[in-house]
DNA sequence: GCCGCCCGACTTTTT
DNA sequence: GTCGGGCGGC
C-alpha cells in the first residue's frame, strides 16, 4: 500500500465520518479499506466514544492483530490497548465467559477443536468411520451456522443422510452438554441466543459495545449477522444500528463454508436508513489490471453497482500464455520470475526486484507441488502459504534453529534458539553478557563461546555450561556430517532428541497433555522426513533393487535451512509466495502468476456435481481477487493438456480468459520476446547509470 | 481383528 | 507425490 496518499479521498472521508447510524462500505479491491477502518476509529475517539466502547469485528486473528496495529499507529498505544479488537470467535468467549451460566454454562466451559468434535460424533453416531463422522461435522456446522439445533435440523434434512445427521447432532448436542463443553459454531449461537433471551445481558453489552465495525462483512454467514445484528438492535431509536460494515459482495469467496451476501441485502432491507459508501478507486493495481478484473466481475449479478478505476496509469498489459502441462507452466513462470529480477535486480542503485515481490497463485493446493518443484531447481526461496506451515509450528522451527546451528555456528538467532531450547541452565544474563562479549570482538556467538578471554566477561560457572553447549554441539555436528541414511540418520536424530530432552520440554512447556503429544507427533514427522531424505533405502522398482543416494543428514540439514529460510526476524522473509487463491485475498503482490487457470480448475468442477450459476459467480470471484491481488504484472497462464489423477486430459483455456477482454495484441505477446525486451531496457539503464556514476 | 499393501483420488479454510 | 481407504491375508 505504499502509493497509498497521506490524505483520505471523498468516498474515504465520508465513510469515516458517518457516525449517526447505520453504514456500509462497499470497498473495493485495493480501496484504502483497513484504513477508513481505522480512521473511523480514531474518529469515533475524538467523537467521545471510550476505546473499549468500539469493537471491531474480523475473522482471523491475523486480521484482528493487524487492525490492533494500524489502528496504534494512529490512536497511540494507549487507547489501541483498550479498543475490543477481536475475532467473532474470541467475542464469544468472552460474552460466554461472562455471562454463560445464564445458559446454564459452567463458568470453565472447555472449548472443543475440530478433532474433539470428530470423536465425540463418532460416539455420538456409534461409527467408526471417519469419512462418516466427517461428512457429519460438516452438516452438523453447516446447521448451527444457519442458527438451527437438531430438532430444526431434522425438519429440514432432504434426504435419509441428512436425517441421520440430524439425529446424530441430537445425541451430538446432549454429549456436548454432558461434558460442560462447545464447539466452534457454539462460540457464535450461543452468545446469540443468550443476548436474544436475556434482555439485562443484551443491555450490559450493549452498554460496553456501543459501535460496532465488521470487516468483510460478506464473509459473515447467517449466525454471526444475527449475532451482530442482536448487538447494535439497541432498544433506543437512537443508539439503533451504530455499525459500520465494511466488505466487498465481489470478493465473497467462502460461500462454501456458510458465508452469505444474503446478509447485504438484508442489512439495507433491515436498516432502511443504511448509508451505502462505494470505495472505488484502487491504489494498488495498474489500469490494465483493473480492467481485466472489471471485464471478468461484470459477468457476475450485481448486488451494489461498483467499479474500480486507477490512475496509476495503464502499465504493462495483462499477458496469457498456454502452456503444455503443468512442469511446463511452472518453468515459464520461474523462467518470468527471473527475467523481472534480471530486469530490474541487477541494475546498479535501481531498487531491484525482490523475491517477496512475486507471487503464484493457483486454485487447489496440490497445484504448489510442481512450483515449488521447479522453485527448488532453479535455486529460489519460497513459502508455501495457505494453510500454516508445517516449518512454521513453534517446535519445528526449534529444531530447524538446532539444524541450522549445526550447518552455519555463525548463525547467531538459531544459535540463541538453541542454547535456550530447551532450558539448560543458560540464563538471559549470561546470553547478553556473551553477546556483548562477541559484540566487542565481532565474532559470533557460538566463536565467542571458546575464546579463551570469555572469563572476563562472564562468570565461571555459566562458563561450563556454556562449554558444554558449545561441545555437544560440536560433536552433533561431527556426527551429522558423518551419518547417512535413512536408519542411521534417525537413530542419530531420536539420540540428538533425547540428549536435550526435547520431548520433556514439549510436555513441560504444554498445559494440556494432548497438545504436548500433537507436538511431538510433528517432531517425529519431521525427524522421518528428514531421515527419509538421507536416503540409502533399498527400493524394488518393478523387480529392479535401486539403492537411493546417500546424504549425510548435515547435507539434509543444509538444504533444509536453504530452502525454508526460517528468518528469526518474523515475517519480512524475502522470498516467493506460493498460495491459493483463497489464502491470497487481502494480500498484494507487485508481480503475481496465475497458474492452472483452465475450466474444470477456475472455476472449479467436480465430477459428480454440477455447476449451478451460484458456485460459478463465487469462481468468478475467485478469479476476480486473483487478478487484483497484482499491483503491477499479471501473468495468466493455462494448460493445453492437464493431469486428471493417473491421466492427462486435454485443458480447455478457463472462460475467465475471455471474460477480461484482453485485446489480441496484448494476449498474444510471447514472454521470450518481453523477456528479451525487459533484459534490453535493463541493459540501458545499466549503461545510463553507469554513465551518470563515471560523470559524478 | 489387525496389519500391510495397493490403488486411486486429489477444492477452497477459520475458529 | 502423498494420503487414506479398502481389501486381503495372517
Amino acid at each position: 500500500m505504499s502509493s497509498v496518499p497521506a490524505s483520505l479521498n471523498p468516498a474515504q472521508l465520508e465513510a469515516v465520518h458517518y457516525l449517526g447510524g447505520p453504514c456500509l462500505v462497499l470497498a473495493g479491491a485495493g480501496s484504502g479499506k483497513t484504513r477508513v477502518i481505522t480512521h473511523k476509529i480514531a474518529r469515533l475517539l475524538e467523537a467521545g466514544y471510550a476505546p473499549g466502547q468500539i469493537a471491531a469485528i474480523t475473522f482471523t486473528n491475523k486480521a484482528a492483530q493487524e487492525m490492533r496495529e494500524r489502528a496504534k499507529e494512529l490512536v497511540g498505544a494507549r487507547a489501541a490497548k483498550h479498543l475490543v479488537v477481536s475475532t467473532f470467535h474470541s467475542l464469544g468467549v468472552r460474552m460466554l465467559r461472562a455471562d454463560g451460566t445464564r445458559l446454564g454454562l459452567k463458568e470453565k466451559f472447555s472449548i472443543f477443536d475440530s478433532d474433539d468434535v470428530l470423536g465425540l460424533l463418532k460416539e455420538a453416531g456409534a461409527s467408526s468411520d471417519n469419512a462418516l463422522a466427517r461428512r457429519w461435522q460438516w452438516a452438523i456446522s453447516g446447521w448451527k451456522n444457519q442458527g438451527l439445533n437438531s430438532e430444526q435440523a431434522e425438519a429440514v434434512a432432504a434426504n435419509d443422510d441428512e436425517r441421520v445427521a440430524a439425529r446424530v447432532m441430537k445425541r451430538y448436542e446432549e454429549k456436548l452438554a454432558a461434558y460442560q463443553a462447545v464447539d466452534f459454531d457454539d462460540l457464535i449461537s450461543l452468545p446469540h441466543k443468550l443476548l436474544r433471551q436475556d434482555d439485562e445481558v443484551r443491555a450490559k453489552w450493549q452498554e460496553t459495545l456501543r459501535y460496532v465495525l465488521v470487516d468483510e462483512v460478506q464473509d459473515t454467514n447467517t449466525i454471526q449477522y444475527e449475532l451482530l445484528k442482536s448487538l447494535v438492535d439497541h432498544p433506543d431509536e437512537r443508539r439503533r444500528g451504530l455499525f459500520t460494515a465494511v466488505g466487498d459482495d465481489d470478493q465473497s469467496i467462502y460461500g462454501w463454508r456458510g458465508a452469505t451476501i444474503e446478509n447485504l441485502k438484508r442489512l439495507s432491507v433491515e436498516y432502511p436508513r443504511l448509508k451505502v459508501i462505494a470505495l472505488e478507486q484502487n491504489y494498488r493495481s495498474t489500469g490494465n489490471i483493473l480492467r481485466a478484473a472489471n471485464g471478468v466481475i461484470a459477468h457476475n449479478p450485481k448486488l451494489f453497482e461498483k467499479k474500480l478505476w486507477s490512475d496509476l496509469g495503464d502499465g504493462e498489459p495483462v499477458r496469457v500464455v498456454e502452456c503444455d502441462g503443468e512442469e511446463h507452466e511452472a518453468e515459464r513462470a520461474v523462467a518470468s520470475i527471473q527475467a523481472l529480477r534480471g530486469a530490474g535486480g541487477s541494475v546498479a542503485g535501481g531498487g531491484g526486484v525482490e523475491f517477496k515481490d512475486f507471487a503464484i497463485l493457483y486454485r487447489a493446493n496440490h497445484q504448489a507441488r510442481v512450483f515449488e518443484k521447479a522453485l527448488r531447481r532453479a535455486n529460489l526461496p519460497y513459502k508455501v502459504s495457505g494453510g500454516q506451515s508445517f516449518f512454521d509450528r513453534a517446535e519445528i522451527r526449534d529444531l530447524c534453529a538446532w539444524l541450522r546451528l549445526l550447518v552455519n555456528n555463525d548463525d547467531d538467532p538459531a544459535f540463541l534458539r538453541a542454547v535456550s531450547t530447551p532450558k539448560r541452565g543458560i540464563g538471559t544474563q549470561t546470553l547478553s553478557s556473551l553477546g556483548e562479549f562477541a559484540g566487542r570482538w565481532k565474532t559470533s556467538l557460538y566463536e565467542a563461546l571458546f575464546a579463551e578471554s570469555l572469563g572476563t566477561a562472564v562468570p565461571a560457572r555459566a562458563i561450563g555450561s556454556l562449554h558444554e553447549f558449545g561441545r555437544y554441539v560440536n560433536d552433533l555436528e561431527y556426527r551429522a556430517r558423518h551419518t547417512t541414511g535413512s536408519e542411521d540418520a534417525k537413530a542419530l536424530l531420536m539420540g540428538w532428541l533425547k540428549d536435550i530432552g526435547y520431548e520433556q520440554h514439549l510436555h513441560d512447556g504444554e498445559d494440556s497433555e494432548k497438545l504436548a503429544a500433537a507436538r511431538w507427533s510433528n517432531v517425529l514427522d519431521f525427524v522421518d522426513w528428514i531421515a527419509k531424505r538421507c536416503g540409502g533405502e533399498i527400493e524394488n522398482d518393478g523387480g529392479m533393487t535401486v539403492e537411493t543416494e546417500k546424504k549425510s543428514v548435515l547435507d539434509v540439514a543444509q538444504t533444509i535451512s536453504v530452502i525454508i529460510s526460517l528468518a528469526e526476524r518474523g515475517d519480512d522473509q524475502n522470498v516467493i509466495t506460493l498460495s491459493t487463491l483463497h489464502a491470497a485475498k487481502g494480500l498484494e503482490w507487485p508481480h503475481v502468476t496465475l497458474a492452472g487457470v483452465n475450466e474444470g480448475l477456475l472455476p472449479f468442477r467436480s465430477d459428480d456435481e454440477d455447476m449451478t450459476p451460484e458456485r460459478l459467480e463465487e469462481e468468478r470471484r475467485l478469479m476476480y481477487v486473483g487478478i487484483t491481488r497484482a499491483r503491477t504484472t499479471l501473468l495468466v497462464s493455462t494448460l493445453r493438456r492437464r493431469k486428471k489423477g493417473r491421466d492427462t486430459i486435454q485443458g480447455v483455456p478457463s472462460r475467465f480468459i475471455k471474460e477480461m477482454k484482453l485485446h489480441e495484441v496484448q494476449a498474444k505477446v510471447d514472454p521470450m520476446e518481453k523477456l528479451k525486451a525487459l533484459r534490453a531496457a535493463a541493459a540501458e539503464r545499466a549503461a545510463q547509470s553507469a554513465v551518470a556514476g563515471s560523470k559524478a
